[in-house]
DNA sequence: CATCGATGTTGAG
DNA sequence: TCAACCTCGATGG
């Protein structure tokens, strides 16, 4: 259940143990066989997220496109980075990614922690199963319905669920590429941020919506936009147009602020200003970690009224009518 | 045990 | 606008 930070963590695991090393590809479930084969014997050469999607790039020109969608699930295994530390001149996606070393993406190392499974959390008793075959055997058998399995001589990674998943040439990663606004951990640089504000001013569409647009900014799912919108205390109606400048260029800093946390620490923790005992509560407790996502008919935590639920573009949303405000209204 | 909904996207109508 | 994709935790009987 990923939103951007997910994937990001994904790609440095996949650093940390699958670049550089050869990898036997395999589809256990079968639907990805011919793929596998694309790939099965070639040494991967980078991974890199840009939102919600992640490249594995191979030999040959060969790149896996992965997206999870709403329940995919990458689950990794065998001798796996427990404490990551940020992998070092893994270069680029070939010719494919004109958007920064990754070294620019993640800035100085920062320690991860990482647990075995990253991405929809995994039955407990699949997750026991498969620790005492680690202890026994390795590679363990794959469980349940495995799109692609990657191996090296000691670490695996089974992907199971995922929305896309497919082979690619550079050209063709290119073309997914170009369709995608930017990320604050791949386009670091004003030229993102300039690049943001256009795409939200330009159009009457609801901002709301436009967060959750893949092609306006990339990563951010519906947890982050109820709680950025929040966090600007910003009408999830107000068309693009008419936010502010300075609030729109106050989204994308607050946006590229959280999905650093969330890389960081492995939780979409949104909310500001928490003493050291409510920090532990919230991570505790998904719960505890929103100002609004989910807690429709909760008091707002600002201002007066209840928090809402509605539909918008066919999902939930979550947001404090008597906290966020349409600018220019005098709320 | 059956059913529902979900941190997402695509494509048919 | 809505179903389909395909998985699994939460919920209710």
């Amino acid at each position: 259940m990923p939103e951007g930070h997910s994937i990001h963590r994904i790609a440095i695991q996949f650093r940390h143990n699958f670049v550089g090393h050869r990898i036997a590809a395999s589809s256990p479930q079968g639907r990805f066989a011919d793929g596998a084969a694309e790939l099965d014997g070639r040494t991967m050469l980078a991974a890199t997220a840009i939102g919600k999607q992640l490249f594995l790039e191979f030999e040959d020109d060969r790149i896996l496109r992965v997206h999870l969608g709403l329940y995919g699930a990458w689950d990794f295994a065998g001798e796996i980075s427990a404490d990551a530390t940020i992998a070092s001149s893994n270069g680029r996606m070939g010719q494919t990614n004109q958007r920064g070393t990754l070294l620019e993406q993640y800035g100085e190392q920062t320690p991860l922690d990482f647990g075995g499974s990253i991405g929809a959390p995994r039955r407990l008793r699949m997750a026991e199963q498969e620790k005492e075959e680690t202890l026994d055997a390795f590679p363990p058998d794959p469980v349940g319905a495995v799109r692609v399995r990657l191996l090296t001589e000691t670490a695996v990674a089974d992907l199971r669920g995922p929305t896309a998943c497919e082979v690619l040439d550079p050209q063709q990663v290119e073309t997914v590429i170009a369709k995608l606004g930017p990320d604050p951990l791949v386009d670091a640089g004003p030229e993102a941020e300039e690049r943001f504000v256009r795409a939200v001013r330009r159009t009457t569409k609801p901002i709301g919506l436009l967060l959750m647009d893949q092609s306006v900014v990339s990563g951010i799912g519906n947890v982050y936009r109820a709680e950025l919108l929040f966090r600007a205390r910003l009408d999830p109606h107000t068309p693009g147009r008419e936010v502010p400048e300075e609030t729109v260029r106050a989204l994308w800093r607050d946006w590229a602020r959280l999905l650093e946390l969330g890389v960081r620490t492995g939780q979409m923790m949104t909310k500001d200003d928490l003493t050291e005992e409510e920090w532990s509560k919230a991570m505790a407790d998904q719960q505890e970690r929103h100002y609004v996502y989910k807690r429709h008919g909760l008091p707002s935590p600002r201002g007066e009224g209840d928090i809402v639920i509605e539909d918008m573009g066919g999902r939930n949303l979550y947001w404090a009518p008597g906290w966020q405000v349409r600018p220019g209204t005098g709320g």
